[in-house]
DNA sequence: CTGACTGCAAACGTTTTGCACGGTA
DNA sequence: TACCGTGCAAAACGTTTGCAGTCAG
């Protein structure tokens, strides 16, 4: 188990037990939206409220130190900030996948077809993935 | 101006004034999100609902009339279904502009990397435009 | 003429806020 | 001890629903 409680402190976020668990169900699901965090707390902590996740959420995306991500068709998940790399969405059990790709000449591609200057991409797959296609 | 009442009888939706207008602004402006939407079909019908725009953006989500675009740190847009492509935003201006691009070996990669069957992928970047940079 | 669409108001689900209490540093 | 975080309740949003009147086909 990673030991997140000095990197709740680099970020001056005080080390409560709810922000810790947080943190560790966050590494453990690697990807949960905010109802199924809720739920999960609830049997360590029953008394916890949305109101914590959200701003405890809030706060550490504010930090860098939590992502969003938006996919479509379906909630928004939250994920330990980690180096770059795209998603994979099951349309039938909305399992989420890491996966590392190389993005370098798809970006290259935008930078000569436009004229922006690019600092971020996003890409998420959508299909279905081996269990749920048997 | 292209004619898109043919296109709302073919996908059996009546054609009344709110939603040719809806249409048209999507044909427009390309991208937009509801509230702007909403405000700007208020100096044509200064008495349309939100409700409206809601049902019909709906509706036509359901026929794949109209697609969804999720946008990191921003509010959805929706646009008129075209072939597939990627879409660049402006951090600074929120503008949005799509942009055709090569993604064949990106899936090709993500196929081999994955277990997946890909049906959809969606590309995302953020940047700042060329009017905003300077 | 009939079913579908509009606009209003109410309901609903999600997220944020204010405040008193409790815990971290 | 001083501040920050928690949990509750209320408020604020965004979106959906029900309904009566109206319109497109």
């Amino acid at each position: 188990m990673i030991d997140y409680t000095q990197l709740l402190k680099d970020y001056n976020l005080k080390v409560t037990p709810q922000r810790v668990a947080i943190v560790n169900e966050l590494h453990n699901k690697g990807h949960i939206n905010i109802d199924d965090l809720f739920h999960s707390l609830k049997s360590t902590f029953p008394s916890i409220s949305l109101a914590t996740i959200y701003k405890n959420i809030n706060a550490m995306l504010e930090k860098f130190f939590v992502a969003e991500v938006k996919i479509p068709n379906a909630k928004s998940v939250y994920e330990l900030t980690k180096e770059l790399h795209s998603h994979l969405v099951c349309k039938k059990c909305n399992k989420i996948e890491d996966i590392s790709l190389n993005t370098a000449s798809l970006i290259n591609e935008a930078t000569k077809k436009s004229n922006f200057k690019l600092e971020d991409i996003s890409v998420v797959f959508s299909g279905v993935c081996q269990e749920c296609s048997k």
